[in-house]
DNA sequence: AAAGTTGAAATAAACGATGTTACAACTTTA
DNA sequence: TAAAGTTGTAACATCGTTTATTTCAACTTT
């Protein structure tokens, strides 16, 4: 799996509950008319947060809220809430290596344990920013503008 | 543009052009038999990695060389010689978030730099490993078959 | 001249990401 | 209790990207 548009949407979400969340109820659609996407893809990325523990939603009453503090969230908790890293990994890997080959056959023994590290290394710098930081940042944004 | 099996395709040409350079003529038809990856691909992927100053390929001659020695080759130049990061970077954006709302018109501001740091930790592990370690690898375990 | 190869364009096929429609289950409030 | 609004989810559609395929001109070697 790749890096795809639902890791932004997602921090794009959590940072309107933090913000919004005080004064009103942050609704799928609200969160659908502030990213600019789809309510029901909106649904879905609240679905895997909710699954990963960092937000509470519940059926028919409105409105979804943080399950813990900012500060406790990273931005690789979100990325890895709604990418599926769990199997390929960041990196695609061409299908059918030549097993008969010595290369082909040896590829993945060569490369895999680098690839990891590289995604790790992404990783970890996603882990050194919370949503604490970002929601400040984007409060100060706002107040100066 | 994401991570393709392009980049991984591409370091598996370079170690067999490094392997098997010396005792025959790599052409795109044997590397397609290795890779598995379709020969037309394989020779996008050699004039992209010729462009980048990798290797050298000539019409008509067959066979493919390493334009400098894989101690100078990085996995990071290998990965910037195929994948076309140029333009977008390695996240995807949610493309309308909405101007009217204070967190939409300001997301990429919060984010952008946070982003781009995330990538650079990923390149920046790539460019550890060159060429010359990872053929070195393939030939020791070639050997310790 | 013949055989084999590269470079490149055009098109097709396969896959994945996102959007859309529809609806059941649920909560709140009148 | 009924109405209105919301979430969760499935099924399907659409779009873009990746990879494969076909084709052929230009080139090199023998």
């Amino acid at each position: 799996m790749q890096i795809t548009s639902k890791f932004t949407a997602a921090v794009h979400i959590l940072i309107c509950i933090e913000v919004f969340g005080g004064e009103m109820r942050v609704t799928s659609d609200f969160l659908s008319g502030s990213t600019g996407v789809n309510a029901v893809i909106v649904r879905n990325v609240l679905g895997q947060l909710r699954e990963a523990g960092i937000v509470e939603t519940r059926q028919g009453s409105g409105g979804a809220h943080l399950a813990k503090p900012t500060s406790e969230i990273t931005l690789y908790d979100v990325y890895r809430a709604v990418e599926c890293t769990d199997d390929t990994g960041l990196f695609r890997f061409h299908e059918n290596p030549n097993a008969k080959c010595p290369v082909g056959r040896n590829i993945h023994k060569v490369m895999d344990g680098r690839l990891e590290a590289a995604q790790a290394a992404l990783e970890n710098e996603l882990k050194l920013t919370t949503l604490a930081e970002v929601v400040a940042d984007t409060k100060k944004i706002i107040e100066e503008e």
